[in-house]
DNA sequence: TCTGATGATTCATT
DNA sequence: AATGAATCATCAGA
């Protein structure tokens, strides 16, 4: 309402609009109203000119070629330089209005963020090698592990789809920048062929380009943010270890059973051999790690069915000669012999044997330094695994192992 | 689809 | 820091 006012007041007050608006031609100003073949002039005249406004009020209900042809003989009107000109004025006013307006904001916050964030994975900006180098950090902050990743499978297919995430991300992008220009150019093109009939100053085309990209903006947001969520998805999917979880290799696991149940006594492989164990089975040590604490834990669970695998990879081991060698064991001084494999089922205990040291029946660590009052390991003071010693290692220990009766608790 | 197996994670404890 | 215990998430076979 007030723009309209203030559109009209110039327009009332001014000495050359008449009745309906309508726009005298400014020659006219200072004749004698009165005369009256003046008087029959000025409504020709008057005439004419609301046929021009009447022409530019039906111009956008006219196809292409009528508005063309209207717009021709509305530019070679006669009339059409006063017109001109009181809309200039009418402008003058008006615009004082406009430019209180703020001209240039500040960028969009979110946008940043966004931009931020597509830069940082990879997607937007200067391709990081191969886009590895955010796996490898989300992947280290995913797992919290020792740093060891895998250079597996799921990474290059992380990399492939993150690839895949950017190269849609762009071609969207340019999609929506041609869309924009385009359709700033056109809206420009309309502007300054306007500015023929209506007056439109450079600044108010660059502040119409402005509104038409802010409105674009918000396109452009929801193209990040989506980009922004399928990278986010695609980082869960691929980088959330429980979801990537992958069976070891039967040898893999074959591997880590043998030397469990050849180690059952103390289970709590050391650094060195989780070191092997890893490199043979080609996993992670946090891994190994993983795999002994779980399969201790498991194993205390259920000993009636690891009895049958403790009994299945003691007759393997038998049978190839003994696998504890393969990891650097040192075969015990102290009259633990390797026995034959024994008959299927539970072995008896031999007599006071229980209490025997952690490693009496472990031929893996150094037992022939320690002697009788040997030390359990450090880390393993409040575990409850430990054999008869005698038994031959690997053979029949899950049949003897009962923690409830024969833990020993430490320290 | 259900169920057991299994690798990984989290939290409390030592 | 290493470990046990509980739990989660996924896989694989019935």
């Amino acid at each position: 309402m007030d723009d309209q006012q203030t559109m009209m007041h110039p327009v009332s007050q001014h000495p050359t609009v008449g009745m309906g608006g309508h726009v005298v031609p400014q020659h006219t100003y200072g004749m004698d109203p009165t005369n009256q073949q003046h008087t029959s002039d000025q409504e020709v005249r008057k005439h004419d000119i609301s046929e021009i406004l009447q022409q530019i009020m039906n111009i956008t209900d006219q196809s292409l070629d009528e508005a063309q042809a209207r717009k021709h003989t509305l530019n070679c009107h006669r009339m059409k330089p006063a017109l001109f000109s009181v809309l200039c004025e009418i402008k003058e006013k008006t615009v004082l209005s406009l430019r209180s307006t703020q001209e240039d904001e500040p960028p969009d916050p979110q946008l940043m963020r966004l931009d931020n964030m597509l830069i940082a994975e990879g997607i937007a900006g200067p391709e990081k090698g191969g886009g590895a180098g955010a796996a490898t950090n989300a992947s280290a902050a995913a797992s919290g592990g020792p740093g060891q990743l895998e250079q597996t499978i799921e990474h290059s297919d992380y990399r492939a789809k993150l690839s895949q995430i950017r190269q849609i991300y762009h071609q969207e992008l340019e999609k929506y920048e041609q869309a924009c220009s385009e359709f700033t150019a056109h809206v420009m093109n309309l502007l300054r062929e306007q500015s023929r009939n209506r007056p439109i100053t450079s600044k108010e085309i660059e502040r119409m380009v402005q509104i038409i990209h802010r409105k674009f903006n918000s396109i452009q947001v929801q193209l990040k943010q989506s980009t922004c969520e399928a990278v986010m998805i695609l980082r869960s999917r691929f980088l959330d270890a429980r979801r990537k979880r992958r069976n070891f290799s039967k040898q893999a696991t074959e591997i880590l059973n043998e030397y469990f149940y050849s180690h059952l006594s103390n289970p709590y492989p050391s650094e060195e051999a989780k070191e092997e164990l890893a490199r043979k089975c080609g996993i992670t040590m946090s891994q190994i790690s993983n795999w002994f604490g779980n399969k201790r834990i498991r194993y205390k669970k259920n000993i009636g069915k690891a009895q049958e695998e403790a009994n299945m990879y003691a007759a393997k081991k038998a049978v190839s000669g003994g696998g504890a060698a393969a990891y650097g064991m040192v075969p015990s001084s102290q009259g633990q012999m390797i026995s034959p494999p024994p008959p299927p089922g539970p072995v008896p205990p031999s007599d006071g044997m229980y209490n025997m040291s952690m490693n009496g029946g472990d031929s893996y660590q150094s037992v022939s330094s320690m002697g009788a009052n040997v030390q359990p390991q450090a880390h393993s003071q409040r575990h409850v695994f430990n054999q008869p010693a005698g038994m031959s290692e690997g053979l029949a220990t899950a049949s003897l192992y009962e923690p409830g009766v024969h833990q020993i608790q430490y320290g």
